[in-house]
DNA sequence: TGATAAACGAGACGGTACGTCGTGTCTTTGT
DNA sequence: ACAAAGACACGACGTACCGTCTCGTTTATCA
């Protein structure tokens, strides 16, 4: 094998690690991703660029990290439960609650500039999109996809709806809209989703 | 003098701009977009960069318009009507029909890239975002809207129900899907799309 | 031939050119050759670094064109005669007033850190080391053997003697003083050469 | 405590110190000063980069001991007596066989790499310069100036002839053919130097 | 002889410069 | 006169070394 021999992990420098997910971050913030450079970060964070270099093979793979980390500090800091689906027996309410909760998130201008980064990155950089979907979308929907397996046992909803499609149905439009600014997003809307989608799936 | 002349648009190069065009579909789907350069097509298209810069302000602007050239002219060769929904009376039907050719479409590799390419610009840029929205998406969402209405107008659809929110339900998740790369793009899950999404907003 | 096409001569920027060449001969005086770069000449000349690149393969060749052209300068300022050997009959007086002109030279601060920095660099790199002799020492040394020739047909120096190797009893005495600073670089210690090299050392 | 304590040299590893010696002269010979790197050097010895920068001060320094190292070797092989000249009477044959040693010396690739590298390096780096002229040249140099002294003595060189300044009529040129290779080094010019700085170069 | 302190190998770190590529502007040239 | 060609100032890329700084691991004197 011809590549270059791994780097000690062991002997990684935290402090520069978080100087620069920090770094990174902020820049996307403030600049944006495009304008956001390994430059950029290695300066800001008062850091080598090889520093970066040694640890992720680009720009998005530290974005990707950064923002994992940012999740999971938010997630530590707000309570015990990174995310939880809550199951008060209403389906409809339990969506409605998780959308709405959804949505707030998007609206968060902390997480809106990194997360539309890498969604889009994801997008053209197939590694990284599957980086970005399994580990900061599909916990999340691993969670909400047992809550509708739930609604089944109780025959909320249909049992031969396959939950995961069924979830995008709640899913995919809020993240459209979000994505691609073709709607105002709102807990209104959410509530209008589950109000359309659930009746679909729901027995007839 | 307040800026720099306009170019004369009469006196532009159709060549060019069909050669240009032309260097652009084709390196984004021999290279990717990223490694996309407007030197790259400029040289291709055997045309000087200037020519590029003075009618484009940037490299995603010569693709959108190379890809509504291209999707005009796909249009053109296939039938009169550029994208025409369906009404034979069966909405479901129409549906499955109007969403498995979105999928056929989506798998087509010489749309695929570039749209993707265009899709994940859009995400960050939201000037070319909104183009995109507005030039390709917006008139396919418009006509297939109006069906919906149509079949408010027949019964087939509550009328309490926001057909362009009602209609998010069936082409978001699809959309999605073909973004992320969450699963896979078939006719059987566009059918299964309008069995869930349908009923939801059929009236009870 | 597979290497990159040759840039257009005739397009090629004279601003940029001296300023290059200023920066260079200022930069090496002032910090020395080896902590001078490429980076620092492009910034100091406000030229980009390709600007560079594009016309000297290195930071070698720069100082030597730079240097050539102050000398061309120099010589072009002080009379039309480039370089130019006295002859007055007197073999030994011509010799001495040589020697003392390249002893001013050589102890000249705008020539020493330049002439110095490219001996320094053909030593090692044989391709500026032959340039360096042949475009900046050649010449002189050219004008020098003939005058000697001249000597020797009017008796003054022995018909058998090899007028090249002849003369490197004058000049590589001073040149190996001041290169390895072997001792001081005096007007006086120019005319003791002449006197031992023209008439030897052994008793007559 | 005004700078970093120095380190103790009674436990300095002795195996270290000569695969250090033995990667620099490798390396400079086989791919060139400018190209051999401390972490080169570190890395062919089998050895810490601390290991270097705790004893040298540079790259230049590790060659010139390295390079003092390997004299001294040759020299202990070669015989008992480091450097000597002979004294036959016949200063002419004299001076020609140490000059022709010399030349042996310089054609010697092994030799021939790091004494041109750390001439250059003292061309430019004055410290470097001196310790070279001083550790190498001026022992030679000196053993020459008494055997001229000798010359002196038995009337075979006149007695105002300063004979530091009369060596460098035989050793200059010698020298500069060598390093900047000016003209091919033989045995054939050891013998017309000697020739014509014993004799002079004007009729007897 | 075993403690202890140093030199050691390894290599991560903050930096600087490298040489290349692409940007967007401006100028020259050939037709 | 236009447009191809491409030189320019600029800035970021990813790499190579610099010299400093820990890390554990040998060594190898002294307690």
């Amino acid at each position: 094998m011809p590549d270059k021999t791994a780097p000690d992990a062991s002997r990684r420098s935290t402090r520069s690690r978080s100087a620069i997910y920090a770094a990174a971050l902020a820049l996307v913030a403030e600049i944006g991703y495009p304008r956001t450079t390994i430059e950029g970060i290695a300066a800001r964070a008062g850091v080598g660029k090889q520093t970066i270099y040694r640890w992720w093979p680009s720009k998005a793979d530290v974005l990707l990290e950064a923002f994992l980390d940012l999740s999971a500090q938010a997630a530590g800091q707000a309570g015990q439960a990174p995310y939880e689906i809550p199951d008060t027996g209403d389906l409809a309410a339990d969506l409605r609650a998780v959308l709405r909760a959804a949505v707030d998130r998007l609206l968060d201008p902390a997480f809106e500039a990194p997360a539309r980064a890498l969604a889009a990155e994801g997008l053209l950089n197939e590694q990284v999109g599957r980086e970005f979907v399994a580990r900061l979308l599909e916990p999340r929907l691993r969670l909400c996809a047992r809550r509708l397996r739930a609604a089944q046992d109780s025959g909320a909803v249909r049992a031969d709806v396959d939950p995961r499609i069924a979830l995008e149905l709640f899913v995919s439009p809020l993240a459209q809209r979000w994505l691609q600014r073709t709607g105002p997003l709102t807990h209104a809307y959410a509530d209008t989703l589950v109000g359309y989608a659930l009746y679909g799936i729901a027995p007839r």
